[in-house]
DNA sequence: ATGTAATTGAGACAAATTCTCATTTCGGCT
DNA sequence: AGCCGAAATGAGAATTTGTCTCAATTACAT
């Protein structure tokens, strides 16, 4: 799990090349906030390198999954949305109104240190996430 | 949070019409085992009530959402998917191969209610899942 | 500078999801 | 038992999201 926010540096780490569509990727993840989705991504990153592909979006974003570098979500969409960093937040999601609250601490050090010796897997990251009623919505209907 | 896995009976409960379409969907989700993407659940809808179309298995796992009485996983797919219950099993996901283990206990009763104070939220269920690398895939590369 | 394997762009392709609207159906109310 | 209105549905078009192929380009070790 990488504390450090310079994505750039842990692909170059890993052996991968730090391309121009790369670079412009790991940009807009860094400074774009978070919750992106893949065409979100793309549309900025084109404002960056005008020239960057779909495919290369996907493909990235892919890559940085796989190494631990950002992790996919799920909010309301059907499009895959991603966060930065393992350790991160996390979300309590509004079912009525898509609301988003983010929370830092989940104490799953534990559980995760637990599951790893249970089935032998080496633990990279994790995601928490929690569904209900916002403050909102309990007043409606 | 619905303990029982009587999802028709918590629909009718919720002021909703047992329609014939949704009952084979609830039929299909109850019985059909768990990991089920939409496009599953049109077919195997289908086979218990032929007209079933597309857009209304759509419409009725969002309606199912939001009552929390099922809930959407994060697999490797494109397709999103769904397990019944929410105080369900989680998961590990394998990063390199996309293998999936399960496990039961979680432990994030306490934290959640210490969020739904925090955030005068009413909590309905929660996901969680571990990100890294399997037993086998640890030998390879 | 050069060679080479990794990476990319473009766009076709495929799959997943959403939308519209005319028609049907559930379930409360006689 | 039948009626009514709101809710729900089916069909398929439209949109969005994600995948794939392959020739051309590029980072980077040497």
């Amino acid at each position: 799990m990488d504390t450090s926010k310079n994505i750039s540096e842990a692909l170059k780490r890993a052996g991968y090349k730090l391309t121009a569509p790369r670079k412009a990727i790991v940009q807009v993840l860094e400074k774009g906030g978070d919750h992106l989705s893949s065409s979100e991504v793309l549309t900025l990153g084109r404002q960056i390198y005008p020239l960057l592909s779909r495919a290369t979006v996907y493909r990235t974003l892919e890559l940085l999954t796989t190494l631990g570098l950002i992790r996919p979500i799920l909010l309301r969409d059907a499009a895959q949305r991603y966060v930065t960093g393992e350790g991160g937040h996390h979300h309590l999601l509004c079912r009525e109104c898509g609301a988003v609250f983010e929370f830092e601490r989940c104490g799953a050090e534990q559980l995760a240190a637990e599951l790893a010796e249970r089935f032998d897997f080496q633990i990279r990251g994790h995601l928490l996430e929690f569904y209900g009623i916002c403050r909102n919505c309990q007043t409606d209907d």
